[in-house]
DNA sequence: AATTATATTAAAATAGTTCTAAACTGTTGA
DNA sequence: TCAACAGTTTAGAACTATTTTAATATAATT
């Protein structure tokens, strides 16, 4: 299957129509080699470098929502005023560079398993989610 | 000490001045019987229909913010729109509840201690945060 | 009490996100 | 072929949380 077609299966799945904006869309989140994150107008930015169309912010919002109901893309939690998503929807967790405002992967396979003990009645646990904050490690800073 | 000093102490450790509205939000916040979470919309509500004074957002921001910088207040990692905050300043984590948008504590002993095995040169890790995120536990639902 | 430094406030500004309504596109079926 | 329709795109307006501004008020210092 060709990554155009593949994009057209996401774009189909997730319940929206293959339109060329939103399969430019699919080229910049999908088509890379390594996974990554990103804000909206950081992909709004990425777009407008890359190609020849215009893509409003409204179309970028619906289809990164669209995708995320679906599973293609994740929201990382950071209590920055903006939203970060994540192309790697893998299970794994984040490093948060508060110097830099950079996420930073963390495997799976990095962290040992996260027991918690405790529980809520009627409620079970979706996903587990670790947020390590790093900074500069030199003495000089507090 | 009273009540009231230990705010003004508190204030003044935070580089502020005791003001009426700021120990009004003292009282918010530190008096509780327990600790608890809440944005700043829910703050000033509060605020609002306990005291007789008024008090302008900035000044709530402001004061929040000092009191964070201090540590007297944490503030949450969450997808919101919004921040939270918890006058809970002690090492623990929480579950997010995705339906009803509460937050519960998880003590830091109800989770084993999180070792994560990856390292990023130069920078070290200054607080490890977990979210785990809850929805109800019935089968009818996905 | 006077001075000066800081605080409070309403309102404006800003930024991210969502909504709206009009124009557009592609498909279907007569 | 082309009219009708359902879904799309878009610019711009609206909305929300937060920050800034600048005038007025208050607290601390002398």
């Amino acid at each position: 299957m060709s990554y155009a077609e593949q994009y057209i299966e996401k774009l189909r799945k997730s319940g929206l129509r293959p339109t060329k904006q939103r399969v430019k869309i699919c080229e910049v989140l999908f088509d890379a080699e390594k996974t990554f994150h990103f804000t909206i107008k950081e992909l709004v930015k990425i777009i407008e470098n890359q190609a020849n169309i215009k893509v409003s912010l409204a179309t970028v919002y619906n289809t990164v929502h669209a995708f995320i109901k679906r599973g293609y893309l994740k929201e990382i939690p950071l209590n920055a005023s903006q939203s970060y998503y994540d192309t790697n929807v893998t299970h794994h967790h984040h490093f948060f560079d508060e110097e830099d405002n950079k996420l930073i992967d963390i495997d799976q396979d990095d962290v040992d398993e996260i027991n918690i003990r405790k529980k809520i009645p009627g409620k079970k646990i979706r996903s587990v989610e670790v947020i390590a904050k790093i900074v500069s490690d030199n003495q000089s800073q507090k």
